[in-house]
DNA sequence: ATCCCAAATGAATAATTGTTCATTCATTGC
DNA sequence: GCAATGAATGAACAATTATTCATTTGGGAT
């Protein structure tokens, strides 16, 4: 006694429900990565959080609730993050423009098992509205503080022909193309790479406020 | 009589192997678009075609072969496209470039139903290295073209701090991070606009050869 | 026309899935 | 200690799924 199958520590066997939904929310990411979302079933979860089969219908109602509070835990997780980064941030434009790259390419938010489903409810989407308006709303709230930030810049470096818009988008394009490698292709780019690829193109677009990252070999 | 369910012209009754099959991918590309990958059912994928329940295994012999030859298709006629645009392009490493950057926003590839494929073999990529495979070597034999474009772009160029790969690497990130956004918000963004992001991309890093592309408002 | 065979069907099967609920269990207040 | 409360269990159920295969169908060769 004192382990679950996965050597946690062993929970008491009964939790306050808050504790228990967090539990299973986090069992849910681990099989989504480890299954896939086709694969992630009832049995799969619940034997993943160490607990038994109609756990899950106690505490979400429906397989369909627990996805979709899955999804919006990691959807919180992320916006919390970036939030806190920038309260942690300097207050010029350009310290926090970078303290956001950084988040994305860091824990909590950039683990691979987080990618995995970011992706897999990314694929669902167009399906799913209801994860489609989750994930552009993450989206929208995101890009219109990075806008916001290339504006700042734009205007305090006078650079010219400039749109923050385009910059925004394009570098938050960039993020998510970066993590679908990260999660494809783990062996053949590291999150500082990935973090150096998105600080390059900020250097290109304002090289008066960022220089060129240190770029180890890229190219083996 | 005459027509499938979706109005496509009627096929004769009994057709060669390799049209039935490429029929079926077809119907497995707009039934994955239309109920997520997750509720794509050989029934799903027979009804679209306009086919009995048993076709699939007739001619795939499994669902998991079908969803395989499924991503095949849609990587392969990827391939295709933008081999067939570096045909067509003008010698120049810039014109090559933007050629494949083309192809990245244009119909074939850049159907809304094949993004949604796209996104959904991502998603489950993780737990299956069938996918996983196939996704990346895409990836790698695409980046590696861009790689060179770049490189010949850099030396004729005489370019400073600038690493080919890292640029590879960001701007095909850049492109499957628009992709999402195409999925996901079609209303915010046109392919053209997604298409310009990418050149102001190029833009700001070879600013000798690239030049601001025509940005409509893209902040409303 | 008529045979012949591959192509296509769709009902049947076995396995898996989400959900329910009567029962068991542990904790808390008395 | 002892109920009482509600959390947790897991066997049972209904629904859905992939797959099989005996049967039907249609088009080309003779």
């Amino acid at each position: 006694m004192g382990k679950t199958a996965l050597g946690a520590p062993a929970k008491k066997r009964t939790a306050s429900k808050q504790e228990r939904q967090l539990q299973l929310i986090r069992a849910t990411i681990r099989s989504v990565a480890k299954n896939g979302l086709a694969d992630t079933t009832m049995s799969t979860v619940a034997r993943e959080a160490g607990l038994s089969q109609g756990i899950i219908n106690l505490h979400f109602q429906s397989k369909d609730r627990l996805l979709v509070e899955t999804l919006r835990y990691i959807a919180d997780e992320y916006k919390t993050s970036w939030e806190k980064a920038l309260d942690g941030a300097g207050p010029s434009p350009a310290e926090r423009l970078a303290a956001l790259v950084e988040v994305d390419f860091n824990m909590p938010v950039c683990d691979r098992n987080k990618l995995a489903v970011w992706f897999a409810f990314w694929g669902e989407s167009k399906s799913r509205p209801t994860y489609r308006k989750l994930c552009a709303t993450r989206d929208i709230q995101y890009r219109k503080e990075l806008g916001a930030l290339c504006q700042l810049l734009i205007e305090e470096g006078g650079y010219q022909g400039l749109d923050a818009m385009v910059l925004a988008t394009g570098l938050s394009a960039m993020a998510e193309g970066l993590w679908l490698d990260l999660l494809i292709s783990p062996r053949s780019l590291t999150r500082e790479q990935a973090r150096n690829i998105c600080l390059a193109y900020l250097a290109s677009a304002f090289p008066r406020h960022f220089s060129v990252p240190p770029l180890r070999e890229m190219s083996p």
